[in-house]
DNA sequence: CTTAGTGCAAAACCTTTGCAGGTTG
DNA sequence: CAACCTGCAAAGGTTTTGCACTAAG
């Protein structure tokens, strides 16, 4: 969406939105911050609904508009990715860097339950690829299929009737 | 959801969807049936909405909530896959089959447009991946960045001001 | 002091659901 | 002929938007 043409490398997280929120001529809120701080010390991915709960929880209410305009802007700049594996609402995980590896998604289509996996030769071979004319800037790989809880419990099932 | 353990060799797509339908005891309607052929024959990705203009317009209109229905049975049945890029709706494209080859999406985030690209070398190594105790479906590969035009248009306009 | 950002609530949007009537097995 | 499916409209849940107020530059 905007300009976020700075290096990657040795910038803290708060360095980079810094960067990127003057470089966009936008504001450097309190709010804006306080949410980039929150978000980024969840564990895992967290939606945008959960993150103002944690907010509020934390004593620091903001609104959802707030969240979600803010989450926009942390996807923009780098610092996030926003994930939709079904039909619930999106879910924001911090984007993968020197510090946090990337993963792929096993999603479950039977319960919904998502699981990271680590696979470095697959995530060297995406990072290799380049398509003409595309700036890439991040990706996602999903796999969907069954968990192995609900394989068992379809194949319990089974023997029942059927 | 469902049983569905048909081999997936050698049935067209309209016996896969009956045997699927049968197995399943769901009943075999003309609306299922039309909605499968007009979404198979469309080009790339269709939304239901798209999908149930094009059965308007073809003369055989069908309801939003049966489109949404049979849709999912399409998925469920392995036929379609379900593919949510953005904040927009949903789109459904054919599954990767003998006859329609796998590929992955790459994803403008500036101006949303969304392009197919084929990749043997990664699919064959995705395919070949197992993750333990998890019995995979499908999965999708979407790579997201600035697509030719939009970096072009950012360029020029960066050359004016900034 | 100008203008973007915030909070609130309402709107917009996609998708699901409840109900009455029609069709399938 | 019982149960399921369809169509319609209304409800549900997520995200965006309009407006008055506050705060950043």
């Amino acid at each position: 969406m905007s300009i976020m043409c700075a290096a990657k490398t040795s910038l803290t997280a708060r360095e980079r939105f810094d960067l990127y929120l003057r470089s966009n001529h936008k504001r450097r809120t309190v709010e804006r911050f306080a949410i980039m701080d929150r978000v980024l010390r969840a564990p895992g991915h967290v939606s945008a609904e959960e993150l103002c709960k944690l907010m509020k929880d934390d004593g620091y209410p903001v609104s959802a508009a707030t969240v979600y305009s803010t989450l926009e802007l942390l996807v923009d700049c780098g610092l996030l990715v926003r994930q939709r594996f079904n039909d619930k609402a999106s879910l924001y995980e911090k984007a993968s860097s020197g510090t946090t590896s990337a993963h792929h998604h096993l999603i479950c289509t039977c319960c919904g339950k998502i699981k990271e996996v680590r696979d470095p030769a697959l995530t060297d071979l995406i990072a290799s690829r380049h398509f003409a004319g595309f700036t890439q800037s991040y990706y996602s790989l999903n796999i969907y299929g069954i968990c192995g809880s609900c394989s068992r419990r379809r194949r319990k099932k089974g023997k029942d009737k059927e």
